[in-house]
DNA sequence: GTCTATATGTAGACTGCCTATAGGTAGGCA
DNA sequence: TGCCTACCTATAGGCAGTCTACATATAGAC
């Protein structure tokens, strides 16, 4: 997987891992490892920053726990994120949409 | 559209408007706008870059011509050009599975 | 004692898309 | 004559997000 082409769409996959349950920074690595079978290996120094940053924006909130003798920091989504994560839904299916349509092969244009 | 959302799929793009005939930088900014019904709006400076580059790998060659007076450069596909929109359109297939994967609503992990 | 898995985090590099700017021709219009 | 718009190419520098590499630490297996 390129790496460029999760430019501006890894706020959306973040979003949408947590909207089911709060994970900490590690779980979303392997949720993200699970659910794409495997395609997707996002780096620890992609996701702990971004997790920080959509904190800022206020899309996720986080709490420390210790399990086991471990550290985790849990994030979970706030209302404006969910909100958000609905509008990365739409915005994926739009460019989905556009991208798959120019890159369809022997497209003609209308008229 | 989000413009980074674009990152990494521009070749891609690029390549894919060229496929059926070559032409200029202008108007194949022109035919993104068409083909995705004016969602892209690429600029000047993201398209005449990218070209040159393009054309530095190999995928693209280029000839001036003067049309009317003014000066053009039109660019068309070789053979590996053609062969990398091939590759190009495969990995767009996958990537999209995969985000949508990602993307989709009430997902479940097996197990 | 060493190794692996778990767990968080930062610094700095990279890269490629963007804004802004530059230069030029052709043709319409006042 | 001057102004404006459409056409056409091109570069410099900014910007932002992802990546590599590194630092730190606990738990448990061997």
């Amino acid at each position: 997987m390129n790496p460029d082409a999760l430019r501006g769409h890894m706020d959306a996959l973040l979003l949408s891992v947590l909207e089911r349950e709060p994970l900490h920074g590690y779980a979303i690595i392997e949720a993200l490892q699970e659910r794409s079978g495997g395609a997707l290996n996002v780096p620890t120094g992609t996701v702990y920053p971004a997790l920080r940053r959509l904190e800022r924006i206020g899309y996720l909130a986080s709490e420390w726990a210790t399990v086991g003798g471990r550290k985790r920091r849990t994030y979970r989504l706030t209302d404006s994120g969910r909100k958000q994560l609905e509008g990365e839904r739409s915005a994926w299916a739009e460019f989905a949409s556009v991208i798959g349509g120019v890159l369809r092969p022997g497209v003609r244009q209308p008229g």
